[in-house]
DNA sequence: TCGACAGAAATTGTATACAATTTTTGTATT
DNA sequence: AATACAAAAATTGTATACAATTTCTGTCGA
C-alpha cells in the first residue's frame, strides 16, 4: 500500500496535463473516466480533485463535477500583480548573494530556451521559460518561495492559453538574458527593473480584455 | 448533498485548531478519531487531510497517519523570506493607491489589537496581528495575494508556537500603528523600510537556533 | 529485570456500494 | 417543428467493507 504516493502522482499527471494545454480551460473532468485512465478507483481521484481546487488549476461545482479552471481576467491581473512582488524582491535578494554557480546555472538555462526557441519547441519553450522564474528560487535555496512560485507559474500557463493574443512570448529568453547579464554584473537595480519589465511584458502580451476566450463557449452558455 | 462542503468544514475547523494553538506541532491526527469527532465517514476526513498537507498544516507519513507539522528551523526561515519578499512590495504598491477608506479601516483594525492587547487576550491578539497583514492585501482587492500571504501566516502561527522565545509580539500592535501611520503620509519607502524591519523583529524574537522545540518529546523519539 | 518475539488490536490505503442529484433521452402536446 | 415533461441513465457525494501495514500487548527466555 503505497501510501499517498498514488495521490500524488495522478495530482502530477494532471498538473502536468493541464500546464501543457492536453487538458483545456472548462473541460468537464468526469470523475469514473478519470479513475478509470488511471487504473484506480473514483477514491484517490476525488483526492487528486481536491487537491487540484487548491492549487486553483481546476474548480468543483457542488454535485456538478470538476472543470479544468478558466481563471478571469481579474484573477489573471492579480497572479501576475503577485509575480511582480515576489519576483521584483527574489530577484534583489538573488543579485545580492549570487555565486558564479548560480550564474552558471542560470546562463545554462537560457542556452536551453534559446536552443528550444530556434528549433521551434513550442511546447518544451513554455516549460524552460516558467522553469527561469523557479529556477532561480530553487537555486536560493527557498523552497517555499520555489513552491510558491511554481505554484504562480502553473496558473499563469492557464492564463496564457486563454488570454494569449501577440506572442510575446518569442522575445521572453532574450529578456531572461538581460536579466541575467545584469545579476552578472550584479546591478540590484539594473536587475530588478529588468525582471519587473519582463513581467509586465507577459502580461501586456495577452488580451486581458477580451469577452469570451474562444474555448469557452460550451462553458459561457451552461 | 451538500457538495464539497463538508471537507471544506473540516479543513476549515482543522486549521483553525491549528492555528490557535488547539492542535500541537507533531500530533498524531487519527482518522476515525476525527471521523467520529466531525460525525462523518474517514473518507471526507481523508479529502480535508490532504488538503491540510498541501497547506503544510500538516504531514503525512505513508500507513503511518496524519500528525500536525513541525517546520524545521530553516523553513521557518523561508517562510519569513517569502513573507519579507511579498509585503515589502505589497506594502509599496498599497501606498501608491492607498484610499481614506483603506487607511480608517486599517485604523480600526490596529484599534482592535491594541484593546486585545491591553485585555490580555492572547488568542485574540495573535489572531489580529496575523489579520493586519491579510487585511492590506485583501483592501487592495487582489484575492490571489490575500489568499497566499494567509497561508503564510497560517504557517507562521505554527512556527511562533515551535520557536517562541522572547514574547517580542508585544510590539507588533505598536510597529502596525507606526507602519500606518507612515501609509496614511504616502511615504512610499518608510512605510516599506518599517514593514521590512517589523517582519524581521518578528523573526528575531523567535528561537530559530533551538534543537527541540519543547512540545516535540513525543516526535523526536518516535 | 530487561529485551526479543508472536499474536491481537488498531490504523491506514483502496475499492465498492448506495443514496441523492444532475443530465440525457424519448414522448406527447400544442 | 418546437417545447414541455417524464422516465432512464449517468454522475456525484458519502459511507462501508476489506486487505495490508503498523502499533500494542503479553509471554518467554536470558
Amino acid at each position: 500500500m503505497d501510501s499517498s504516493t498514488a495521490t500524488r502522482s495522478i495530482v502530477d499527471a494532471l498538473t502536468k496535463a493541464i500546464v501543457e494545454h492536453r487538458l483545456h480551460p472548462g473541460t468537464k473532468l468526469a470523475e469514473q473516466k478519470l479513475a478509470d485512465h488511471f487504473g484506480v478507483s473514483r477514491t484517490l481521484i476525488r483526492q487528486a480533485l481536491f487537491q487540484l481546487v487548491q492549487k486553483r488549476l481546476i474548480r468543483m461545482e457542488p454535485a456538478r463535477g470538476a472543470f479544468v479552471a478558466t481563471p478571469s481576467s481579474d484573477e489573471a491581473r492579480q497572479v501576475f500583480a503577485v509575480r511582480r512582488m515576489v519576483e521584483v524582491e527574489m530577484t534583489r535578494s538573488f543579485v545580492r548573494h549570487v555565486t558564479p554557480a548560480q550564474i552558471k546555472a542560470l546562463k545554462d538555462h537560457v542556452a536551453e530556451e534559446k536552443a528550444a526557441v530556434s528549433r521551434g519547441d513550442v511546447a518544451g519553450r513554455t516549460d524552460l521559460l516558467g522553469d527561469f522564474h523557479v529556477r532561480m528560487a530553487e537555486l536560493m535555496g527557498n523552497e517555499v518561495l520555489a513552491q510558491i512560485l511554481g505554484e504562480l507559474i502553473s496558473r499563469c500557463a492557464l492564463i496564457t492559453l486563454m488570454y494569449q493574443s501577440t506572442n510575446a512570448a518569442e522575445h521572453s529568453a532574450e529578456e531572461h538574458a538581460e536579466i541575467l547579464k545584469a545579476i552578472a554584473a550584479k546591478d540590484e537595480d539594473l536587475a530588478v527593473k529588468l525582471m519587473d519589465e519582463h513581467l509586465r511584458n507577459v502580461e501586456e502580451g495577452l488580451a486581458l480584455d477580451r469577452k469570451v476566450p474562444s474555448n469557452d463557449i460550451a462553458m459561457a452558455l451552461a
